[in-house]
DNA sequence: AAGTGATCATAA
DNA sequence: TTATGATCACTT
């Protein structure tokens, strides 16, 4: 039976027991649990469930930019998977402050910092299943391989010297081979500081990292 | 069906 | 506006 997380985790043994204590329940049984009511409209459902997990095993970073689980140093993420069992989307790892990311190194990184240690959990993400029956899955605890670690460095390395020079323009969600990045915004007219090819400041569109879908379907195929 | 661009909700 | 949580919706 699920409990309320209320206290700070100390170990990462202590999180996977949580996160057992959730694995098969239906959206509707863990809303019940944390005495919350389903949003009825799709289009305000975009993050529930998340907020939700997080309520459920206790995570303690709030809006700061640091991993979810802080003393521990692991991400939480839900993953929504299509009827096939594959990633139904893209993961969004962490929003990118334009005018400064080039005073920050791939290792010390927002978005290395949310990679190294990911808590994964799978979710009944096919929109052919009624939002409330839709369950949640088993978590993985994950840390990317070091093949994994080369090429997302890689692409990090490549995406921020982009927005470093002014290229900002010619980044499309094309580029990269596992990290990617897209607009990250209330709507089309977000508009954020960036650099163009002088050095000069534009108003352009607020950006986000997000993981491509197929390296967390390979992540996840990877798990014994 | 997959990939890319656009958008929804909430807190501080 | 920033951050958090993502999924929707259109194009290919």
């Amino acid at each position: 039976m699920m409990k309320l997380a209320k206290n700070p985790l100390r170990s990462e043994a202590e999180l996977i027991e949580r996160t057992q204590g959730i694995e098969g329940l239906s959206f509707l049984q863990l809303a019940s649990f944390l005495g919350l009511s389903l949003p009825s409209d799709p289009l305000k459902r975009k993050g529930f469930i998340g907020k939700a997990i997080e309520l459920a095993l206790g995570t303690t970073a709030g809006s700061k930019s640091m991993p979810d689980f802080c003393n521990l140093g692991i991400e939480l993420k839900t993953l929504p998977l299509n009827h096939l069992g594959k990633p139904a989307e893209s993961t969004f790892i962490t929003t990118i402050p334009l005018l400064t990311i080039h005073h920050q190194a791939w290792k010390t990184s927002h978005c290395y910092a949310k990679l190294k240690r990911v808590l994964w959990i799978p979710i009944e993400g096919s929109n052919d299943l009624p939002f409330a029956d839709r369950r949640i899955g088993r978590g993985l605890l994950w840390s990317p391989s070091k093949e994994d670690e080369e090429i997302l460095e890689k692409d990090w390395v490549l995406l921020t010297s982009m927005i470093a020079t002014g290229l900002l323009q010619e980044i499309d969600a094309s580029v990269g081979e596992y990290l990617q990045i897209r607009p990250k915004a209330l709507n089309g007219k977000s508009l954020c500081y960036g650099f163009d090819e002088s050095g000069g400041k534009i108003l352009t569109m607020p950006r986000g990292f997000y993981l491509r879908s197929s390296f967390t379907g390979k992540l996840l195929s990877g798990r014994q």
